[in-house]
DNA sequence: TGTACATCAGTGAACGCGCGTTCACTGATGTAC
DNA sequence: TGTACATCAGTGAACGCGCGTTCACTGATGTAC
């Protein structure tokens, strides 16, 4: 077809965003090179000009949406308070939320990829455990803005807490959500409720 | 062949038992009949004899998850304790354990399934939704057992809370366990901390 | 109780299909002269 | 600057393979008489 360079870099990305949605809503097992070529525009055998591999796409997929998420993040966490909020209050607010919940293709790649990704290779492991490596840093930093008193180290085992109780709670309120709503709602207001308390801008 | 009643009940059990280790290890869609069948210690054409498809399979292995799950935490919660032990610090004893973060084929069902479950039909999303919401039944009972102060709503809220944390923490430790094992200890290490300080014995 | 026969869990081969991957071909891009 | 040609992103068809499912067949089980 005769393409420029920038067009293939184009197409490129156009490719790993059409599979990051698609992995997210399906699985990567789920879904297969012809639907991620043709949701990208393309046709199938396009493929092998620009991954190697279906491995290959799903560990730059990985890359891509860790960066994106962790670069998300920090830039919501660190974005000028209004009075009386609190950083993690404020995440808290977003994160379970009823819209986020529902945004399994553009919502936080963690808890969207974090039972994929034990499954593929060794190059996506690494760009996830890095990206959350990083998500943890800047919520340890907004944890010990919030609490001066705090060592570095309680700081981020609080950030580490904080993370794992709301991704938990996003990943147990999509897994009943179409079975059993009220529980989905439930799991989301009972963690509202009991991080906004835990985020609360309170000293030791 | 010619088997016995008894024996083709005891062969379907085999073939559910099989695959539920499979599909926890590397999901619904990363293994086929014939693995399954040749787990269970069969041929791929007796598959029929038992279940009307793999979407059929996949939801009595839930279902068989989940109801095993559930009575072995009612079990494991309403065990006698020993002095200066909590029902909840028991808990978290065993579930952030390295040993039960290892374990996926046989370690919680909630953990190694919530992700697979949204994929799956709706018989499965049902068992899932019915044994997580028994297990919170235990779980909040044991909170207000803890907390004689509470009313049932708040109990029941504690054990999301707690509950929605220790799932999380034990997915995204397995999640970055391969890549970043540090990073996976540091998870089961801070939540183990995190966890028990709220659960020890302390009246409101 | 003994005999005749229907049942059905098991085998193993086959079905069509979609998978990941390969390939020959096309033609605009981008470089060399 | 203009021309000739190599590059390579794209197409569309094909590859072998394993998938979920179907089928004809076997023979011990379990029932009817």
């Amino acid at each position: 077809m005769g393409v420029s360079k920038n067009n293939a870099a184009k197409n490129r990305r156009a490719i790993i965003e059409a599979s990051e949605k698609l992995f997210r809503a399906r699985g990567v097992d789920g879904v297969g090179l012809s639907a991620l070529m043709k949701a990208a525009g393309f046709t199938q055998g396009g493929f092998y000009n620009h991954f190697s591999s279906k491995e290959a796409l799903a560990a730059e997929v990985v890359d891509s949406a860790m960066s994106k998420a962790s670069a998300d993040l920090k830039t919501a966490v660190e974005a000028p308070l209004a009075p009386g909020q609190t950083r993690l209050g404020r995440r808290v607010d977003f994160y379970l939320s009823n819209q986020h919940c529902d945004d399994i293709e553009q919502g936080c790649a963690v808890a969207a990829l974090a039972s994929e990704v034990r499954r593929l290779g060794r190059d996506a492991q690494g760009h996830f455990a890095r990206g959350l490596d990083e998500m943890i840093d800047t919520l340890a930093a907004a944890v010990a803005e919030q609490r001066p008193g705090n060592d570095q180290q309680t700081s981020r085992e609080e950030a580490i807490s904080f993370y794992c109780e709301m991704v938990g709670a996003l990943l147990l309120s999509r897994a009943v959500g179409e079975a059993d709503p009220s529980l989905a709602n439930a799991i989301l207001t009972a963690e509202r409720r009991t991080l906004l308390a835990g985020a609360a801008e309170t000293q030791d």
